[in-house]
DNA sequence: CTGAGTGCAAACAGTTTGCATTACT
DNA sequence: AGTAATGCAAACTGTTTGCACTCAG
């Protein structure tokens, strides 16, 4: 039951914010820090019951919320209608995704070149940027294969 | 009462899909060639109810799905739990768009350099990318200058 | 003991859908 | 005449909130 380096590092900021320790928060970070990929609020409850550990869902809202404003997790609206969520892993590990129309499929990609040119443009404009989000939409391998 | 380029090509190409002529959706064409920025369904609602030209909030969702499935409208889901949509300038004219985290303005942008990045990317990945959306985050200038 | 954390259910907001009516073609 | 388009209201979906209860500090 390794603690994921991630989980180790949100429950001790968590911590360090004065947040209390509770265990639907804790259950739902614990389950992120095993997660590779993306998931949404009803996917991480399904997720949990499925394991016997459930925890209400207003609880996973309130959980992302916090851990969302700490930046610990990163939102990632494809525009679908659904918020997806996802360890922020400090420093490296930098990426954006790439949906497929037809199946909904998430994957993720990161590109040096694409960060670059973000870096720059953000540079030029008059704004104070923090974040950015590219979403790439078409169809995955899979798909495209189908229908050629 | 010019008609916009962009409410004339919208008007004929959904003649030229087969779709009827009926008011509601010429409504919110009209509209929306009119306006430079992205507007939500719900503003769209507004904008024409101010102008006493009111159409039925569900007939503005079907005139959007319609439009945007013949790519004529844009949609940008910036994440708050809204999509705008926007006319679609076939060829020039593509551009991204800016949020301020602080009082919600959306800016848009365009950037050579990050269409470049994004178009030689798509080429790596073994998927078929068609459509690209680049979401800034930050404060705009009003508000960072309020803040500091 | 005190208030943050939790969970349920109800409230909400945006969007979609069923259905009767209207009106292009 | 036949059928797509429209508009209302009801249904749905994802998310938020009120409130009573629990438990960490």
């Amino acid at each position: 039951m390794g603690m994921s380096e991630w989980t180790d590092h949100a429950l001790t900021t968590l911590e360090r914010e004065g947040y209390r320790a509770g265990s639907a928060r804790r259950t739902v970070v614990e389950l992120l820090g095993r997660q590779h990929c993306c998931l949404s609020a009803k996917e991480i409850d399904e997720a949990l019951r499925a394991e016997g550990r459930e925890v209400g869902l207003a609880s996973v809202y309130r959980a992302l919320e916090v851990l969302d404003e700490l930046r610990l997790v990163q939102r990632l609206d494809a525009g679908e209608g659904v918020v997806r969520y996802e360890p922020a892993h400090a420093g490296g590990d930098h990426h954006h995704h790439i949906v497929c129309d037809t199946c909904g499929t998430v994957a993720s990609y990161e590109d040096e070149e694409l960060e670059r040119a973000i870096g720059s443009l953000a540079s030029k404009l008059s704004w104070n940027v923090d974040s950015h989000d590219v979403v790439l939409r078409g169809r995955c391998p899979q798909c495209a294969s189908v229908t050629g």
